[in-house]
RNA sequence: CGCGGGGUAGAGCAGUAGCAGCUCGCCGGGCUCAUAAUCCGGAGGUCGUGGGUGCAAAUCCCACCCCCGCAACCA
């Protein structure tokens, strides 16, 4: 049987527009799943849209739009984005389809069941303005910062979560590696949660309107804990077994590190709560920041990554994100970098190279001899080539891509060495050696498929036509 | 006493004990097959500071300094 992976990005809230870093986790996700199929894995690639919540209902009102015709615009919104990226989905969930609710009702229901629900009072702090919870913390002179009146002081009848009657057991599988949380300096930092207080949370919301009905009680389940539930919803949890079997556990539950805690330890309380097998890897990478200056809406340096795309192109946009620093760090990325950046690696290097063979094979003929005779530089490349695998599994991009690039540059060398173009056209050591190159740069091309999908199409169809000429430049110097 | 990450060439990073490396940029030279691309060579670092252990420390130990996240929108 082929082996299975599942992996997933979170889903996003639709409060707001996708930005450069909803696209980093995407792609990254996309080229891990798009290795697991080159390597012939049966591949399942979840993303999709978070749309629940009040915060999405007041979105939707400031815009004076229905909630629905909000969220529906703004999923459309995320699903094209990640569609100019090139990202190869296999679902894109949303939290408002009817199959997602029919899991959760299922999930619920097996947690209350199991005896891991009960009933609570949440007393909190109240802004009738807002129709919000606030934490003291919030408070301007123990008022409400929106609307200058102080809250009251409100008691709500929820469902509570006993978290604390699973946490020895979610630890214990953290520490085992068998839920295995990546990288290592991340694993330090949940296990190092558990030390503080982790509480029995609140499962449902009784003011909440736009949310999922918690098992016709009148109360909303929290966004958080039905959204969570996507990732077995969208594999058939309760609906279709079959499918449920042959997906779950996901094998990556890919997201940034800021929510990290809901995926490490609560989303692992529940399954284990409603008896269902915990996720074999969550891997939380860094954020970024821009320019040295936190990404946020209100310094207005957030970046639009279909304004990368339009700039760049696809394969270059998701080349130049994931180049800046090594996956699962912090980092910080100079958007004023990205223009020498793609000079450097796609027009010169990958750009160029493909240029000059493809006119040095035109020059010969625009055919070569067969590969089966002479095929050193292949060998070579592939040596060149052989840490990719591990350095994609373990999610090292960078050094993945530098790897692939490293590999160019010999070529390179090699060429300058040879010097094919002071032979005759039709020299038989000529057309050997460029069969070499041929088949050197038709290696890096598919090992570069997960990265630029586009770009090793491309040169794989140029190489491998049956005349192959110039053609135009893969990626036109800019300025 | 908060938690965590980090301080190595102009920039971005690798390097957990054995003559300090990579990529980009910069400078000089070569080549012309190629997108002023490519190839060869070069300059540039007292590895945050001060102590300690070792034959040997960027790497281990101690102290200190500095930067960045951990409040909101938010990957």
């Amino acid at each position: 049987m082929k082996k299975k992976f599942y992996i997933t990005t979170p889903i996003y809230y639709v409060n707001d527009k996708p930005h450069i870093g909803h696209a980093y986790t995407t792609i990254a996700a996309d080229v891990l799943a798009r290795w697991h199929r080159a390597q012939g894995h049966d591949v399942f690639f979840l993303t999709g849209t978070d749309e629940h919540g009040d915060k999405v209902a007041e979105s939707a009102k400031k815009q004076g739009m229905g909630v629905e015709e909000f969220v529906e615009k703004n999923a459309a919104e995320f699903e094209k984005t990640f569609t100019n990226l090139n990202i190869r989905f296999d679902v894109f969930m949303r939290t408002t389809f009817p199959e997602h609710n029919e899991s959760v009702q299922i999930f619920m229901r097996k947690l209350k069941d199991a005896g891991a629900l009960y009933e609570g009072v949440y007393q909190g702090l109240y802004c009738k303005g807002c129709e919000d919870f606030y934490m003291e913390k919030d408070l301007i002179d123990g008022k409400c910062p929106i609307h200058n009146i102080p809250p009251e002081i409100v008691k709500e009848k929820n469902w509570f979560f006993k978290l604390e009657s699973y946490l020895p057991r979610v630890r214990e599988l953290i520490e085992s590696g068998e839920i295995a949380v990546e990288p290592e300096a991340r694993k330090n930092e949940v296990l190092g949660l558990f030390k503080q207080e982790l509480k029995d949370f609140s499962v449902t919301r009784e003011r909440v309107r736009w949310g999922l009905d918690f098992l016709g009680t009148g109360q909303k389940i929290y966004v958080w804990v039905e959204a969570l539930q996507n990732y077995i919803s969208a594999v058939g949890y309760g609906r279709d077994e079959k499918q449920f079997k042959k997906w779950w556990p996901a094998d990556v539950h890919l997201m940034a590190k800021d929510i990290i805690k809901f995926h490490a330890i609560y989303w692992p309380a529940m399954l284990i709560a409603a008896g269902v097998e915990t996720p074999k890897k969550i891997y939380a990478h860094g954020f970024f920041s821009l320019d040295g200056k936190k990404m946020s809406k209100s310094l207005g340096n957030v970046i639009d990554p279909n304004d990368l795309v339009k700039k760049f192109g696809a394969d270059a946009t998701r080349f130049l994100l994931l180049l800046q620093f090594p996956f699962g760090q912090d980092g910080d990325i100079k958007e004023s970098k990205f223009v020498e950046q793609y000079n450097a690696f796609l027009a010169n290097s990958i750009g160029n190279l493909v240029s000059r063979v493809a006119t040095l094979v035109e020059q010969s003929g625009s055919t070569l001899p067969s590969r089966q005779d002479l095929d050193e530089k292949k060998i070579l490349i592939k040596r060149f080539l052989k840490d990719l695998p591990q350095e994609i599994e373990r999610m090292d991009f960078n050094a993945a891509l530098s790897t692939i690039f490293t590999a160019l540059k010999n070529l390179n060398e090699d060429i300058a060495r040879d010097k094919p173009w002071e032979m005759e056209v039709g020299d038989e050591g000529r057309l050997s050696l460029l069969r070499g190159y041929v088949d050197g740069i038709l290696e890096v091309a598919r090992a570069l498929e997960p990265f630029m999908p586009e770009t090793s199409k491309a040169v794989i169809h140029q190489f491998t036509a049956k005349k192959i000429t110039k053609g135009r430049p893969l990626f036109p110097r800019m300025s």
